[in-house]
Order: structure tokens, then sequence, then C-alpha cells
DNA sequence: GTCTATATCCAGATAGAC
DNA sequence: GTCTATCTGGATATAGAC
């Protein structure tokens, strides 16, 4: 029966989602070892044991997790890289985007702070520890090239591109972590306010003006 | 023999925070629920067992180190706030300062990193998360009290100083954290660049004088 | 395919020797 | 006081029943 069986796999793919996604919840909100497999399996539904037809084990669960946010985080940097947008407004939809999701506290915000939790422990695994070496540059890099970008077009503020990206990229991780650790109405800078410290003033420009 | 009781308690208060600091260590680096006690005793040159004269749990050690560094974090921003000096250059001072530990990596830079870590994992101890809860806004309110200030004097940007605060706090900590998972050159931004972000820029003063 | 039961391991904490 | 040896609990992973 080739077709039961097709849709056997379906099936079988659909509730191994269905556990990856319960598992980004607990392990954003406990991190990896004091996290239980009972609890991921209950959170999904299922028993414990039977855990192990759908991965080889809870490191793995890991893996596979902090593997795919890294790509997807890397696919939004690259993405909005490529948007046709004077760099001014690269940076403004990057940050409403990023504020919004964490306001929301959505998937995308648990996949950044899935990475920076395993970023941070030299307690995980090796082969994570190596994929995370590898991709964890590029939001980096796409940042320092986009606000060097606005530095050409003159409304990005001065200073090393590369300080800049990280000045920008650690305090949208910062945020991340700070809102998720405050359940009760924390305090999220508008959009606006975030954009505005890395561009050039409005002030700026009116002097510019006057100097003429 | 009270004197060598006296003597005897003084050794044991030595040797309680020479555990204490190589705990911090291995919990900064590890978080709380993959480090080992026989880890923390071994580092501290003892045997895994003799930790429990010293300590009631591995738990206990966490709570003692969480809350000092609570209150170490929230003296040193007391004192910021009670130099005096215009708010431009306790923030200034503060950036240089905290900066200047990140890149060192020193004890200080460690306690900011254990309140993050234990702030955002929802599996630390009962006893630990209502101290977090208790004392963890003390930074933010006075940065905000500060940037309120600086905003008074003409010297900081505008906009709501609380969401400032948060931004300049968070980026803060998203530091600290980067720098910590790079053991390779990591780019830390200068504290000139940082401290510029939130200050209203030299060119517009320029402006000011020119609309005279 | 899913469950329950269990084997195995390991870490925290205790007890007892020196 | 400090160590070694041990108890105990709990979690991962496996085995076997349905």
């Amino acid at each position: 029966m080739p077709r039961n069986k097709e849709q056997n796999e379906k099936l079988k793919e659909e509730k191994k989602s269905l556990i990856l996604k319960e598992a980004l919840k607990q392990f954003t909100a406990k991190g990896l070892f004091a996290t239980r497999i009972k609890d991921i399996a209950n959170g999904a539904g299922i028993a414990q044991g039977l855990m192990y037809n759908y991965f080889k084990s809870k490191e793995d669960i890991y893996a596979d997790l902090v593997n795919n946010a890294l790509d997807k985080l890397n696919a939004a940097a690259e993405d909005l890289e490529a948007l046709n947008a004077p760099a001014e407004e690269k940076i403004r939809f990057a940050v409403t985007q990023i504020l919004q999701t964490i306001r929301e506290s959505d998937e995308f915000n648990q996949t950044c702070r899935l990475i920076s939790q395993a970023s941070s422990s030299s307690a995980i695994p090796a082969q994570t520890q190596q994929a995370i070496a590898q991709k964890r540059d590029t939001p980096y890099k796409t940042f320092s090239r986009i606000i060097k970008e606005g530095q050409d077009e003159g409304t990005v503020i001065g200073g090393d591109p590369e300080e800049l990206a990280v000045l920008f990229w650690t305090a949208i991780n910062g945020l991340a972590i700070y809102s998720a650790s405050r359940m009760d109405q924390p305090v999220i800078p508008s959009a606006d306010l975030m954009t505005k410290l890395f561009l050039v003033k409005a002030e700026k420009q009116e002097e510019e003006v006057c100097q003429r």
C-alpha cells in the first residue's frame, strides 16, 4: 500500500513539527538542561517513550531547533538586505518588525532567544556549538553593510559600521531577553525611538540647510 | 581556645568566598543546571562531599551569588547617580567603565551575565526568582532618572526616558552576553560611539549656534 | 504506532572513616 | 575538617506488550 505509506510519512512529519514547536517553547523558557523530555512529550500530547520514535535524543531535538533558528534568522537578514529601498528604510523596517515580534513573543522571537541562549553556554553539545560558530556572523555582517550603505547615503550616523552593527544587534538581543523575562507589562521602546538612535538627527539636516 | 576558634571562622569565610568565586565562574559559563557540584569542588580544590560543610545545596550557592550580584549592581547604579557631575558625564563614565569590564570579562561582567541568565530562565528556584523580581528594576529606574536629567540639561536626545533607559541597559546586557560568547576577538564598540548614540549630536549644538 | 514498564546511568546529598 | 564510600532520586533511553 504505497499511498498509505506516503500518508503516514506526512503524518509523521506533521507530528514531528508539533513536537519541535513544543520543544522550542520549553527550551526557550528553561534551557536545554532544565527541560525534561517528559515535559516536551506531555506538551505535545504523547507518551515520554514515544519521543524516541521521532528523535534520537534530547540533544538531537535541540540541535535541530538551533540549526533551524540560525537558518531562519540568516534568511531574514538576507531578505532585508535585498529589499529595493534606501538603507534608512531597511533599518526602520527591521526595527519595526523585530520589536513587533518581541512584543508578541512569537516564534521568531523564541528563535532569537534560543540562539542567544545556546551561544552563551559552554555546556551545549559540540555539534550545536559548531553550527553556531559557523552561522552566527551573518546578521552582524549584513547589518554592517546596510549601515555602511546608509552612511554613504547620509542618513546613518557616523562611526565604524562593524561596531554600529554589533551595537544594533546586541541591543535587539538584549531587548528580546529582557522582554521575555518580564511577563508583567515590560516597557518596550517604540520602533521610532530605536531607529532614531542610529540615524542622523532631523536637526542636523536642518543645520545643513541653515549652513547654505 | 577562643583565638583558634576565631581564626577558624575566618579561614572558613575565606574558603567560602573561594568556592563562591569558582561557582560564579562555572555558573556563568554553563548555567545552574549544567554545572556540577563536583566541578565547582574540583575547581576550588576540595572534595565533592566537603561542599556541604559550606553550603546547604547547589541552589543555595546559586541564590547567594544572584543576591550578591543584584546588590552589587544596584549599589554601582546608585553610586553613579550620586556622582557630582552632569548627566552626560555620568553616562560617559558608566559606558566607559562597563565596556572595560566587558572587554576584560572580569567579575563585574560575570555578575551582569549571571543576573541576565537567571532572569531569563523559568526553571530557577522560586526563592531566587523572587529576589530578582524585587531587585531587578533599580538599574532601569536609575538610568531613567539620569537620562531625564540629561534631557533637561540639553545633552541627551529626546524621547521617553524610561524607554531610553531600557534601550541603554538592554544594549549593555546584550553586549555582555555577546562578548562572553566569542572568545575569538569580539568586536566591542568604543565607549565613545556608544555614548554618542544617546547624546545630542555635536552638529546639533553647532546648529544652535548658527541659528543665533 | 503508541503505551507501560524497566534498565541504566548519573548527580546531589549523606554517612562514616581518618 | 577533610576525605571516600554510599544512599537515593530522578531522568534518559530501551524493551516489550497491545
